[in-house]
DNA sequence: CATGAATCTGTTCTCGCTAACAGGTTTCCG
DNA sequence: CGGAAACCTGTTAGCGAGAACAGATTCATG
């Protein structure tokens, strides 16, 4: 049973101090790890914390230091995967660094409810803004905010004002596409994300000079909007038939390609190789197994804190850092059998 | 340019006061909406607020009133579709009440984590906290929780000690069960998950009934642990070959299961039908479209967030409230071939 | 044993806001 | 036109912490 001394509220630091007989500075000084307090103090200090169960208020602290320990994270299509692995991510690391996150989650992302979301982390009270995936379109918003607030933006491409950092799309889609390339493909085709998304137009760039540094014919290119839906409608339609591999953007695609090309007779591999990209936890399970390219949202989340906690610390030259992916292979591609 | 009345810093509602020429709590009432203010003193004071692009300090309004507007959720397995879809809705439904969120991801659920989670989210100032599927074995821990703590747990069955709220999921078991029924099986077989959810329990025991109310001989049961993987072995081990029909306790499994049952050379539906919970996106293009289970997940979040806010505002009565689940029918699913 | 330096600890003020009370205007009505 | 009841506004005192300064110990050293 928690106890308190003023009548059942919650103990302040005052109450601890009176009960330890020594001033809330002391307190204060002891719970922020102060050197210089004697060890006889700081024993008593604690045993009276330890004993009314004090825990001491964020709120307090927060208005005294000007400093909230919370990230805001404006987070966009937060039911895919790769989004929502790296918002986990960047929380579990902003835990580990005693910081809190915030997340506001858009999906239609139209310049008005980014400002909204953007202007609601600030009201909350944040140290600083990490934006995840956004779209080109939304660029200058950020720009505009950055200049009072420490932000970050994950996504793969370099920005002069800006600190960003990412998986890097443009490599992971050149890894892709070089996979098919090595089990003889000539004819390479492309199903890309919405190229106003930074992530669609690193790997759609990837697939296209990975091609051309091959020495290989410019490969068909379709257009998606990241769903299974899009893949489904593109390989039912039958444009893509003259190519025997596709490269989709991410995994949802190719799931959907699958099922349009298997609902037209084509067989996957055996006619068609499909690649996906982002290695969701159920691409080994689809029919057949997705090779794809994972990202390693972990370090991702890592590198983000680290950079974001800089830019906390005033650190104002504009980074930009990657991280590796990594190449599945799977049974959704084989040799091309003509 | 946000134009600050001291050297660079935000302003604050003595700025604004001194700026329209009234005392701070005349800027104060205004902020709040206090009917008593004359309608020229509020439009002077709207005034200066709108020039001076003044926000109010969320951190200072929750230390004077000692409310946050911040509601804490501890979400269990938020990488999958229900936790995760549930956790958006709360908080869009949040935002909408001028709440935020702040969420607290366990994967590992021990006792230890849990806990941990909910003292974290406590440190951060919460008026209140939500539960998203936990498993039995944690109940205790929020009880002990809930005396401090306006607490609502999301789940489908009934406690009499807490606020409790979900999707009516056996309902929605006994729904696929007699959809399969419907369509002729006799022997229809269950993959749960893992029976210390509430969720999983609430499924089995919806089959369990739905068979038993038929008069139908009891069906082969199996259990996995939710993931594609999992279903993946059954299918594949053979156990489930008698039956007609499977209905596995979440779309992902059912995937799974599907693998292992076309790996093993039996087809769906001809062969067996099978059924899933969830209706994740994807699942219209599984390799058969999935007939599934649909779960309301916005409406679920409103219905958390009402509750949630009668019990900051004291109301003590423990209620239970659910939403109706819905069937959705594709193509897994047909008469049994003999 | 004096005396300055190094350690420890306490007082006061501030962060930005609301609560509670008090004081000053109107307004209304006899 | 006086007085009470509305209405509007201001003053002061917290909320629970930390910053800055100042004072009180201890300690070492000549």
């Amino acid at each position: 049973m928690p106890e308190a001394t003023r009548g059942g509220q919650k103990p302040s630091i005052y109450d601890v101090a009176r009960a330890a007989g020594v001033s809330h500075m002391t307190v204060s000084r002891v719970l922020n790890g102060h050197p210089n307090i004697r060890e006889s103090t700081r024993a008593r200090v604690l045993q009276a914390i330890d004993e009314m169960q004090y825990t001491r208020s964020s709120i307090a602290r927060a208005l005294a230091t000007s400093r909230t320990m919370r990230i805001g994270v404006l987070v966009d299509s937060p039911v895919q995967w790769g989004p929502n692995s790296t918002l986990r991510a960047i929380e579990s690391a902003a835990r580990a660094q005693h910081y809190s996150v915030s997340a506001f989650a858009t999906s239609d992302e139209d310049a008005e409810t980014i400002s909204a979301g953007i202007a609601d982390l600030v009201a909350q009270g944040i140290d600083a803004l990490c934006v995840i995936a956004p779209r080109s379109s939304a660029s200058e918003l950020f720009r505009e905010h950055s200049s009072n607030m420490p932000t970050l933006v994950i996504k793969s491409e370099p920005d002069a004002h800006l600190h960003t950092a990412g998986v890097d799309q443009y490599a992971g889609a050149r890894m892709a596409v070089a996979h098919l390339i090595g089990q003889g493909h000539r004819e390479i085709a492309h199903v890309a994300g919405p190229l106003d998304w930074y992530d669609a137009r690193a790997r759609w760039q990837g697939w296209r000079d990975e091609l051309r540094d091959a020495g290989l014919p410019e490969g068909r290119f379709a257009q998606g909007d990241w769903t299974a839906e899009s893949g489904y409608r593109l390989g039912a339609a039958g444009d893509l038939d003259r190519s025997t591999a596709v490269f989709a953007a991410n995994d949802q695609m190719a799931l959907g390609l699958i099922h349009g090309f298997v609902e037209r007779g084509r067989r996957v591999p055996a006619d068609v190789s499909v690649i996906g990209f982002d290695d969701l936890p159920d691409a080994r399970h689809f029919l057949p197994p997705l090779t794809t390219v994972r990202q390693d949202f972990t370090a991702l989340g890592s590198l983000a804190l680290r950079l974001l906690l800089a830019a906390i610390d005033g650190d104002d030259t504009a980074t930009h850092e990657l991280i590796a992916p990594e190449l599945i292979v799977r049974s959704s591609t084989s040799g091309p059998s003509r």
